[in-house]
DNA sequence: TTTAGGG
DNA sequence: CCCTAAA
């Protein structure tokens, strides 16, 4: 089943949806989640209070994290409680036909939504800030797997034959499929599946286990996985299952339409290229999509505090700055600006960040696996991405303040002045978006399941028309909702994926937003869409075990170097996260591994006897190879 | 799409 | 593993 769905994970608070895909415009219909501008950080943090010198670091505790995996649980966040209820949201929402997220503040529905259901309760929020988790099911593969299995010859048999029973590696991929998280062998814990538990053992066409597909892969899209295991003709798929992978490596990047027009055609690299349009962001100044100020919604919010009496100071002024596009620069913005002067020249200022949300991770979980292990993949995501640490910007009345050698005075910045006008910011200080936790890949069949509820829930209550959108805020909305259909979903997506993609839109469309986080979107698109777009994950290294250099040596002695294709589809046909070029890169790494000393090799060690083989059929194959050249050449000569 | 090689 | 020129 592949949920799709954003997490939101609510640090302390406040949340501000980041919504603001708006900006993306993206034409074409680039798939990938990746697309969707994750990586931008929206840190939103409020300095308020007054002078609270020291308190200032106490931020960013109680992160939250929500999932929106159908199973959670919802925490309320412990920060403040908000009177939503007077907001639009809650009129909104009801009619969605989500009435439990009736009042209570924003904040809180971020978590409950997050706790999600699949109802798209994440969707609604805002859209702001979501992790797509993608759930799935390990096992479906299997059912392909092992008809392709059938389908091998001979060879697989032998080779299988001598494995069986003998390797563990490969064997035990077979046993537990699903429980291998992509990328992060992390310490979730995912119980087989009962159902789709699979059982190649019979056939084991051993390279051909996929642990992508079972367990973690993801790199392939649903659609190979049905398509697979409706037609268990392995020929047909070899090029969607291409076709899909490298979309899903390589996908250039996206044209950018809108704000960020400019930047869109740059042959930049990924990492330089999202740094400069960070910085062009930011020289920007205000976002022309922010247009949207609604603040009665955050006048609504100051009314309850729960933190120190800040949260109304907060509100009513920073916020409102954030709307208006002051703090349109930054992945993450921090507003607030309480501070006040002690004595003379001193301020204290008390950071309160308020939010801290993560959009966009990509997590591949089995549906069985616990909440628990769901919490821990997240936290490893958000651990990950915040690893690299952090770059804090100042802000004074919207501009960033680069110079940091300039004094507070000379840069302005004086209690004299309306404190409000101070801000942060916060962005991730890593290049590299972190790696996705999963692969996405989900079967079908699972889908319906999982989505049958929120569907179902959604058709039951008319969903408010986007049309209505632009009331609360017309842009960006619209323009994330575009966009996330159009960058999460390749030529095939699921129903149940095209499902979640239009509540979600509905969703987003439909929520309102404060109008803080209507601003904050605004800004956010931008850092979105530079990110992870162009941040074209590496595949994940996947060292070859030993009993795949057996297949492969045994592949290559049969048929020779030169042929990878065939060596692929004859020994690692089910291995989908092995390309052809992976067999002819690791033979190559496999001839020369066996012509240095065991000292220098390293990984895991190859037996000394299937590097003599190695060298021996590379030799035997070069030597057919120049042979064949040769004749060639005679023949040319003699034809001349 | 595959091969073949360099990075 | 990635990237690409060639085929």
């Amino acid at each position: 089943m592949v949920l799709e769905k954003r997490l939101d994970y609510v640090f302390n608070g406040y949340q501000v949806p980041k919504g603001s895909r708006s900006a993306r415009g993206k034409s074409v219909a680039r798939r990938k989640a990746e697309d969707n501008g994750m990586f931008a950080f929206e840190l939103l943090a409020t300095v308020a209070g007054k002078l609270l010198s020291g308190e200032g670091n106490d931020t960013l505790t109680n992160i939250e994290v929500g999932n929106s995996q159908r199973v959670i649980e919802e925490k309320p966040l412990k920060t403040e409680h908000c009177e939503w209820g007077r907001c639009d949201e809650g009129a909104i929402v009801s009619n969605v036909g989500s009435p439990r997220r009736s009042q209570k503040c924003a904040r809180k529905n971020y978590i409950a939504t997050s706790s999600g259901e699949v109802s798209c309760a994440p969707f609604k929020n805002s859209c702001v800030d979501k992790t797509k988790i993608r759930g799935k099911v390990g096992g479906f593969c299997n059912h392909s797997d092992s008809m392709l299995g059938n389908s091998n010859e001979g060879h697989s048999h032998s080779y299988s034959g001598s494995h069986d029973g003998k390797s563990g590696d490969l064997m035990e991929e077979d046993v537990k499929p699903s429980p291998k998280l992509g990328c992060s062998d992390s310490s979730v814990e995912v119980p087989p599946h009962p159902v789709f538990t699979p059982k190649r053992s019979s056939f084991p066409n051993y390279l051909g286990r996929d642990d992508d597909e079972n367990s973690s892969g993801c790199t392939q899209p649903s659609k190979v996985n049905v398509k697979k295991a409706y037609r268990p003709q392995r020929i047909g798929d070899r090029r969607i299952r291409r076709l899909l992978a490298s979309k899903h490596w390589k996908a250039p990047p996206p044209p950018i339409t809108s704000t960020e027009g400019e930047l869109s055609n740059s042959g930049m690299k990924p990492v330089y290229r999202w740094k400069k349009m960070c910085y062009t962001r930011q020289r920007a100044g205000h976002q022309p999509c922010a247009p949207f100020k609604k603040r009665k919604l955050v006048g609504t919010c100051s009314t309850s505090t729960s933190e120190g009496g800040m949260s109304s100071e907060y509100v009513s002024s920073p916020a409102e700055k954030i709307i208006k596009g002051e703090a349109s620069d930054s992945i993450a913005s921090i507003h607030g600006g309480q501070k006040s002067s002690t004595n003379s020249g001193d301020f204290r200022v008390k950071l309160n960040i308020k939010s801290f949300r993560v959009p966009e991770l990509f997590i591949e979980i089995p549906e069985n696996a616990t909440v628990g292990s769901l919490k821990r993949m997240v936290m490893e995501a958000v651990t990950t991405i915040l690893g690299g640490g952090l770059r804090v910007g100042v802000l004074l009345q919207g501009k960033n303040i680069r110079d940091d050698n300039k004094t507070l005075l000379q840069a302005g910045i004086s209690h004299n002045d309306k404190i409000d006008s101070l801000g942060f910011t916060l962005e991730p200080n890593t290049t590299h978006p972190p790696p996705p936790l999963e692969s996405s890949e989900q079967p079908a069949l699972l889908l319906p399941c999982n989505a049958s509820k929120p569907l179902s829930r959604l058709s039951a209550s008319p969903v408010p028309d986007p049309v209505e959108v632009p009331a609360v805020s017309p842009d960006p909305p619209l323009a994330i909702t575009g966009n996330f259909i159009e960058s999460d979903h390749d030529s095939a997506p699921s129903p149940l994926e095209a499902s979640l993609d239009k509540i979600s839109l509905n969703s987003l469309a439909l929520v309102p937003v404060p109008e803080i986080n209507v601003e904050a979107l605004a800004v956010v698109p931008f850092h979105q869409k530079s990110r992870r777009s162009e941040l074209v994950q590496r595949r994940i290294r996947r060292p070859f075990s030993v009993s795949e250099v057996k297949a492969l040596v045994q592949a290559v002695e049969k048929i020779g170097t030169g042929r990878w294709r065939d060596v692929k589809l004859r020994a690692f046909d089910n291995a989908k996260h092995r390309t052809y070029v992976d067999l002819k890169d690791k033979w190559k790494t496999l001839v020369h591994t066996a012509k240095i000393s065991p000292q220098q090799r390293r990984g895991e060690p190859v037996p000394q006897d299937l590097l003599d083989r190695v060298l021996s059929a590379h030799a035997y194959w070069s030597q057919q190879q120049s042979r064949l050249q040769v004749k060639q050449q005679s023949e040319a000569c003699l034809l001349h």
